[in-house]
RNA sequence: GGCCCCAUCGUCUAGAGGCCUAGGACGCGGCCCUCUCAAGGCCGAAACGGGGAUUCGAAUUCCCCUGGGGCCA
């Protein structure tokens, strides 16, 4: 049997982290049994749903690398691939569940069921539906039908069947008590489907063997389950998956903010990244391993493995990750960090206009010193800044520390000649004036080392000394040396002393 | 309210009766290295929700409670 997934999204929104994740799961699952991956657009919202928003979703789940064989946009032999299109098809599977009496026309308005479900909670009571409907006879519905009704389709749930037992793969077996389940509508009055009706059909009828998804659809299972079987279907092998949490350990969702993929991907978050850390989020390799390729995962990814507690986002763990495979993306194609950090600086206002040639080995010049300080290109500015700024911007700290002693301008001055005199701009000759000047004012190497750094970026963080100065430039250098003399002589009010 | 699911360090988790003085990773703290930070090395703080039961022995099995979450409206 041919192992076939899918991911379902309803094009209300950007693709989230949540679906993302259940999207990447089902994919990796078909992809480790030589499966079909396939997605399907549940578009029945029809006033929530955009198409800017399906192409969204499926642009960044390419940007994930998470490749369908089947779908709305290259089609395949189980289409239409948007529940909007398949309207047919839930209208027949309707008719045959009428036929064999499995389903109902309900007259009831929203404003009698609204009573019954407040009478219901004055009572405490479980909210359910009446009945009132289920067994009108022939005349009585077209009183109704006269009477201008419109009837929405109700499935009829069995009586006296017994416990609905779902065979869960990852949850193992869980029971339903049938009589805990009222009557259910399937079909609204405008005859579109609902969610668990429409749900059955295309899985069904897009022949899936499994169904991945998230444990928010474990109590839907049942009715679903009723569904299949009044139908004459077997349904696929189910495995619900844990919740996402929020740091709040609620569900994820769009109120946790950042929680767009493309939120991430704006914000220099790499794929394999964010792929590694969902990988690692409910499913664990017997040997903890962390790090692995998409190849490796699919490899040895077992669906047995999974575990059933929820899982809270952690975004710092995600970041540490980050960190790791932007080292590895650096030595493997340096210009792709390079591309990210300049849309950073881009995005900061930091650089403009079109990004000259010279301004693009400069960023990568930068890039090359900062070493592993990259977790995200917005790393950049924490310890770069001043790179890109006409103007160091001084961290008042730093210049307490180590910009206000009363040798500070004297000290400064005598760098500012020794690296003036500099014949060559390279990391020995620069290195040798710092040193040498340290020499000759018979003082510590860091004793300058700590002002020169201050003076030249502002802050007490950042890449290598020598490495900077080189980088920044004997002119910028000089030129923020004097800013710096001349603030020693006579600091500015602003600064603390 | 009813039904269902879940429960090990702050977080992700390992653990399927003795290997557990509960392991790893992120984060956190300290030390070393060092021109600072980051990285790296070493060290450390940090968890089996509670109560019963089974057993010679329970984080691991069963029951109850508590807590969290989800679905149905």
């Amino acid at each position: 049997m041919t192992v076939r997934t899918r991911y379902a999204p309803s094009p209300t929104g950007y693709l989230h982290v949540g679906g993302a994740w259940m999207a990447f799961f089902n994919w990796l699952f078909a992809r480790h049994h030589q499966g079909v991956f396939v997605l399907r657009i549940e578009d029945t919202d029809r006033d929530r749903s955009t198409e800017e928003y399906e192409r969204s979703i499926l642009e960044d789940l390419r940007w994930l690398g998470i490749d369908w064989d089947e779908g709305p946009d290259v089609g395949g032999p189980y289409g239409p691939y948007r529940q909007t299109e398949r309207g047919a098809l839930y209208n027949a599977a309707a008719q045959t569940l009428l036929g064999r009496d499995a389903a109902y026309p309900c007259y009831c308005t929203r404003e009698e069921l609204e009573a019954d479900r407040q009478q219901a909670a004055a009572e405490r009571r479980p909210p359910r539906y009446s009945g009132r409907c289920r067994n009108l006879t022939p005349d009585e519905r077209r009183a109704r039908e006269a009477a201008g009704r419109v009837a929405t389709l109700r499935f009829r749930v069995p009586q006296g069947r017994p416990t609905i037992v779902v065979e869960d793969l990852v949850l193992g077996q869980v029971e339903f008590d049938p009589a805990d389940l009222d009557d259910f509508i399937i079909q609204r009055s405008d005859g579109t489907p609902l969610y668990n009706f429409a749900n059955v059909v295309d899985d069904h009828g897009m022949d899936m063997s499994h169904s991945l998804r998230g444990s928010e659809h474990l109590s839907n299972t049942p009715r679903q389950v009723l569904i299949y079987e009044a139908l004459g279907w077997t349904p696929p092998r189910f495995a619900h998956f844990p919740l996402l949490l929020g740091i709040d350990r609620k569900k994820l969702s769009k109120r946790h903010g950042d929680t767009a993929v493309r939120e991430y991907a704006a914000q220099g978050f790499l794929p394999e990244a964010l792929v590694n850390f969902f990988a690692l989020m409910g499913w664990y390799p017997e040997d903890g391993r962390e790090l692995f390729t998409v190849e490796e995962l699919i490899h040895r990814f077992r669906i047995e493995a999974v575990g059933k507690s929820p899982a809270v986002f952690d975004i710092q763990k995600l970041s540490w990750m980050n960190g790791v495979y932007m080292q590895a993306a650096y030595r493997q194609n340096p210009d792709r960090v390079v591309d990210l950090v300049i849309a950073c600086l881009r995005d900061q206002g930091l650089l403009d206009g079109e990004v000259t040639p010279e301004q693009r080995a400069y960023v990568a010049r930068v890039v090359a010193i900062m070493g592993e300080r990259l977790r995200l290109p917005r790393d950049i500015l924490t310890y770069g800044d001043f790179f890109f700024r006409p103007q160091v911007a001084f961290d008042p700290q730093a210049v307490a520390k180590h910009l206000s002693g009363p040798d500070t301008a004297k000290v400064l001055r005598h760098l500012r000649e020794a690296l003036a005199a500099t014949r060559r701009w390279d990391l020995p000759t620069i290195e040798a004036a710092v040193r040498g000047g340290a020499a000759h004012l018979g003082v510590e190497d860091k004793a300058v080392i700590h002002p020169l750094r201050v003076a030249l970026t502002g802050k007490t963080v950042g890449p290598g000394l020598f490495e900077l100065i080189e980088v920044l430039g004997k002119e910028r250098v000089l030129e923020r040396l004097d800013r710096a003399i001349a603030r020693a002589v006579e600091p500015p009010a602003s600064t603390p002393r």
